[in-house]
DNA sequence: GCAAGGTC
């Protein structure tokens, strides 16, 4: 009889069923294949993440008219339903587990892994098949002879994992349905005149919310300290540099010193050097791209969020230009065939000079990161593109693949030298250092420019005496600590333990979308609302709102995955300790109520920051006056009006796909043209509209009038150009 | 109208 094995995604089924034979795809639907292996009798069924979420029962159902406090001491408060698009994989679950007699979860070897596949999946197989035999495949890699020596050293399923992870998943499910509607509930007041409809509360956003909230508070009570700085600007032939004066800085009390010292100094044409000392040191090249780093990385040089970094490490991937970019390995396995991608970027105009020395030096190893998780090797660019390929949809997958593509050959590249000088230096007197740190040889840096630090210009000191060309007294103050960015909250999350690489950019996303935050010039503000909100709750809820509330949860899932303590006993010492804060915080409501009444909500765009619609470059059509504005209501339906109300012009708009205002404007009649992208059989496609032109031809029923349509003009690097 | 975790 045949085996029926269980993986988590196409990815891994695929390389999976590849492994171990000649594969024949059997298609299910449209997204779904099942890879038949004909001379093994073996189905590899790939699933889509978790099958199963979390729900309250039908009697939890309400928000009014019922007891929050119920969702944490009734058992049957909440269900596990199946996900809205899993149909299809459930019903080949049973379809295969009828013809099959032997079954082997090969889902990935994490705690959601053994979750997904034993307590997701498996009980769909068992009820179709009781008998079925059971083992369980601990794939330590996607490679062709791990997959094999695994296949043939199946082990008895975990269930203590796949345990741990339902725990987290019935912890989270009851701690933020009971706390999101309690919150609401108490809230209700200042919801309504905000037009919001509730507040949400869960172990993560809320940990996070407060921290931010934490950062906001040493901003809010920061007093800038004023200080001095004696520094000098030095001549020299080769080059300009800056010496600073050893005592700095300077602080308040001692402010008639420096400037008794300046006054001393300050006409002084000559410094002296007293010591020199130049240190040559290696900077080697970085280690391996894990999700985490990527994402790190990515935020950082490109200054973009989070959530589309890895929605564009996501896209790339689909596209099969980079390996998968989920991963915590930020080691290769020594047997990585790293030579035939190298050999791609020999032809590439901007990489092939520095991949061909790679090549001819035979530096083919790359650097190691810390830790081979066993689930898929560091995120690895797959092709050489070109930037004007057409495979990038967006500037910003170009960009992506650029810092990554860069990032990965920079892994093989020669250390940089770096020249650190430490010069002591005396004007009249008085002691002054500086520090020069030059770039000596780029080595990798040649190929990863955004890893450069700032470097100084190259002095080289051979002289007693230095020219100086000013001396400054600066008065200066302190400067309060910067907000987070989306580098430094992922950077936050990670120290905290908040989240998982696939879900801090999604929490960072929701914070937001919850108006709690705001990103203003790519750094994270707390609104009057996100504000208001923990200032009340850090009276009574601190337990809850510390991060360290995650971190016990974890202590005690870790108990379960160690067979140490039942995953029952687990859920009702968490839930036991929820309670106790939940009691806390309904003993203080009136606390909150009454802090909600008395505040005054003057302007609701303030406590709640109003959303705003994109912009078009052209005028509205009809009144020829303003732009109009792209909305997108909360119900994911967009059009465009005219950005004076009293206009009251719009144009629908195609409802499907990701829309984007272009800079170039249709040739025909002056409007805007727009950009769609969607997604067809995994393949990302766009097209091209003006909506002026597009919503004339629906009003005359002259079919849907694209500018691939367009008789005179076509669109070109997305610009209407003559055809 | 909720969470957090997978994956597309």
């Amino acid at each position: 009889m045949a085996i029926l094995i269980i993986a988590e995604k196409k990815k891994a089924a695929e390389a999976i069923a590849e492994a171990l034979g000649p594969v024949k795809f059997i298609k299910k639907t449209k997204s779904l294949n099942i890879y038949y292996i004909p001379s093994r009798n073996i189905y590899v069924l790939p699933l889509r993440g978790h099958l199963l979420e979390y729900r309250n029962t039908d009697a939890f159902k309400g928000w009014t008219n019922i007891n929050p406090r119920d969702i944490i001491t009734n058992p049957k408060s909440i269900k596990k339903v199946p996900i809205k698009y899993t149909g299809a994989y459930i019903k080949a679950l049973k379809e295969y587990a009828k013809i099959c007699n032997y079954c082997i979860i090969g889902t990935d070897a994490d705690i959601e892994g053994c979750n997904i596949g034993l307590i997701d999946a498996l009980p769909f197989v068992v009820q179709e098949n009781p008998n079925i035999r059971l083992s369980q495949m601990w794939l330590s890699s996607l490679q062709k002879h791990e997959i094999i020596k695994k296949f043939n050293q199946t082990i008895q399923p975990k269930y203590n994992w796949a345990k741990t992870g339902e725990a987290r998943a019935i912890i989270d499910a009851v701690i933020g349905f009971s706390a999101t509607k309690e919150a609401t509930n108490t809230f209700r007041l200042l919801l309504n005149k905000l037009n919001a409809r509730f507040i949400s509360i869960g172990r993560v956003q809320t940990s996070l919310l407060y921290l931010i909230y934490l950062l906001e508070e040493r901003i809010k009570n920061f007093v800038p300290e004023p200080y001095l700085t004696i520094e000098a600007n030095l001549n020299h032939k080769d080059g300009k540099f800056k010496a600073y004066h050893q005592k700095n800085p300077f602080q308040k009390a001692d402010k008639a010193l420096a400037k008794i010292i300046f006054n001393k100094i300050k006409d002084e044409k000559f410094a002296n050097v007293i010591n020199n000392t130049t240190n040559l040191v290696k900077n080697p090249p970085p280690t391996p791209l894990n999700t985490s780093k990527a994402l790190i990385l990515l935020t950082r040089v490109l200054k973009i969020n989070a959530n589309l970094a890895l929605k564009t490490m996501n896209s790339l991937y689909l596209n099969k230009i980079i390996s998968y970019p989920r991963t915590d390995s930020d080691i290769y396995k020594p047997n990585f065939d790293h030579i035939q991608y190298l050999k791609k970027f020999i032809t590439h105009s901007q990489y092939w000079n520095y991949t061909q020395s790679l090549l001819k030096n035979n530096r083919v190893k790359p650097t190691k990161g810390k830790k081979d998780a066993g689930d898929h090797p560091p995120i690895t660019p797959l092709e050489s593109l070109e930037s004007n390929d057409s495979r990038f949809k967006t500037n910003i997958h170009k960009r992506v693949y650029d810092v990554l593509a860069r990032h990965y050959l920079a892994l093989f590249g020669p250390d940089a030298i770096e020249s650190k000088t430490v010069l002591k230096l005396s004007i009249k007197d008085e002691p002054f250092i500086s520090r020069i740190l030059a770039l000596i040889s780029e080595g990798y840096l040649a190929i990863a420019p955004f890893l450069k630090k700032n470097y100084d210009i190259l002095i080289k000191i051979v002289e007693n005496k230095i020219p100086v060309d000013e001396i400054f007294l600066n008065e200066k103050e302190t400067k309060s600590p910067a907000r987070y960015t989306d580098t430094s909250l992922l950077k936050l999350m990670e120290k905290n333990h908040l989240g998982t690489k696939s879900t801090r950019p999604t929490i960072i996303q929701l914070l937001q979308k919850r108006d709690l935050i705001y990103r203003n010039k790519g750094r994270y503000i707390l609104t009057e609302l996100g504000n208001f909100l923990i200032e009340c709750l850090k009276e009574i809820w601190l337990p809850f709102l510390e991060p360290n509330f995650t971190k016990e949860v974890e202590v005690q899932l870790n108990e379960i995955k160690e067979n140490r303590k039942k995953m029952e006993d687990v859920v009702n010492i968490v839930k036991k300790k929820f309670l106790e804060l939940f009691d806390l915080f309904i003993s203080n409501k009136n606390e909150i109520i009454k802090r909600i009444n008395s505040y005054k909500v003057k302007d609701v765009t303030s406590l709640r920051k109003s959303k705003s619609f994109p912009l078009t470059s052209s005028m509205c059509p009809f009144c020829n006056v303003n732009p109009m504005k792209l909305i997108t209501t909360t119900k994911k339906k967009r059009f465009l009006a005219c950005s004076d109300d009293n206009c009251k012009s719009y144009f629908s708009l195609p409802q499907r796909g990701k829309i984007t205002i272009l800079n170039s404007k249709c040739l025909k009649c002056g409007f805007n043209v727009f950009r769609v992208y969607y997604r067809r059989n995994n393949k990302e496609l766009s097209y091209y509209f003006c909506p002026n032109c597009w919503n004339k031809s629906l009003k005359e029923d002259s079919g849907n009038m694209f500018c691939s349509k367009c008789e005179e003009y076509k669109i070109l690097n997305n610009q209407c150009v003559k055809k």
